[in-house]
DNA sequence: CGTTCAATTGATCAGCGTCAAACTAGGTGG
DNA sequence: CCACCTAGTTTGACGCTGATCAATTGAACG
């Protein structure tokens, strides 16, 4: 892997604090490898071979049953995926494809387990990582089961205007139609949420979104920490 | 906390295989209480005080949001419960309520975060109890996305089928209502999607279930590990 | 310039929630 | 021990949300 990468790396929460041995360790049975688009990186039921690393791109988890899929989060540069199945040396729950052009580090499941056994400091970056995973999807869960699908496209347009440093206007980080699948709904009734959300003050072109009065809009969509906030 | 109790907790993977200097840090400062039905133990948004393992009874977790309620799960003996709140000292993202009267061992968080840090094998066993927590919540989150609710409570019957030993009758953990409100429906729909399975050989009188024949229900069901087995 | 796929729109329909009422069961107090 | 009360469960009627189907528009890419 190129050496100018490994900063990117080491400065990943996952990574941060270990020690120099145990980085040098990954990083050299690792190797970073770019992908077209659509391409399929792992798929659920395979087992865990590797944990992922995003350096550039966009990486979709997805999840399959019965002929159905739906999507469950998209990856962002720089983070890490699938590392509880890399932990429990399990199959992987659910899979994963390029969006776009993505470069991707690929660490060996087997030395990552070997590493925390034996990195303090490791196993409890891991701890903290999946604490905040384990979160994150508890806080989805929420709104799946405690929201419309209008309250949870209105909460996403808010976390996504506070991504973009609160500005009334950003664009959509991915196609309507995952967007869709991810709040749980189908494109048709996605871009009908839209419209509906169009007295509040909220308008799409394309994927420019333009917010004219955040307040009136969270008046709907009620944000809280507890189901809104990544960092909660 | 009484004597006769410590082996119990002990034999948790959580505590099993930490020293016994840990082990006995941990439970001198823990105490053991007992709750009538009803209680509320915690409540979302708190501190999360003290990391909490089911001795007797049955514990729910839910979440609220804007008037609304939804069970996220039931917590039976022995196991512990909100271990990622209090790793990362961060408020509950649930709350927790007794069903039935329960004996409940309450430990310090601020001595489970000491105790991690310090004890190694203690370490990664929060890893892996963290790992098992977040890929339930994956496997429920897919359940919600990916099923209809008719499938999810074919799956629900099969799987507590698989906990009775694979017995042709058996009885209802938690009632209909919770039942309902976990497998996300309304407790009318749970009576009527009930009914719907009486084709494929289900009857459910009271809180007693009968599967006359399960590979019947499992055509409709499709369960899949990555889904439905708890261990996968 | 044409192909392909995303996005939109309209029409229709099924699933599910809501409301209301009847019924049942478990627990309490007389 | 029985009557009553409360809360859970079931049933029916109705309406809304969101899925499906079909067709069109729009945009991106070769």
């Amino acid at each position: 892997m190129r050496e100018s990468d490994l900063p990117d790396v080491r400065a990943l929460p996952l990574f941060n604090e270990i020690s120099a041995e145990s980085f040098e360790e990954l990083m050299r049975s690792a190797y970073v490898q770019t992908f077209p688009p659509a391409i399929e990186l792992i798929t659920q039921g395979d087992p865990a071979d590797f944990l992922h690393v995003v350096l550039d791109g966009t990486v979709e988890l997805f999840a399959t049953w019965n002929g159905r899929e739906s999507t469950m989060a998209t990856v962002q540069p720089i983070s890490t995926f699938i590392l509880a199945a890399v932990i429990k040396d399990a199959p992987y729950l659910m899979s994963a494809r390029t969006l776009e052009k993505s470069r991707v580090v690929l660490i060996p499941s087997e030395d990552v387990r070997q590493n925390f056994q034996k990195d303090h400091k490791f196993a409890l970056a891991v701890v903290t990582e999946l604490a905040n995973c384990y979160r994150a999807v508890v806080k989805n869960s929420k709104g799946l089961k405690l929201r419309t699908s209008i309250e949870r496209l209105a909460n996403y347009l808010l976390g996504q205007r506070g991504k973009a440093g609160d500005a009334p206007s950003f664009a959509l980080q991915i196609e309507k139609k995952r967007l869709a699948s991810y709040l749980g709904m189908t494109p048709e009734n996605l871009s009908r949420a839209i419209k509906s959300l169009r007295p509040y003050g909220v308008l799409i072109e394309g994927n420019r979104v333009t917010i004219e009065d955040p307040d009136d809009l969270m008046g709907l969509a009620k944000p809280t920490p507890m189901i809104d906030d990544p960092a909660y």
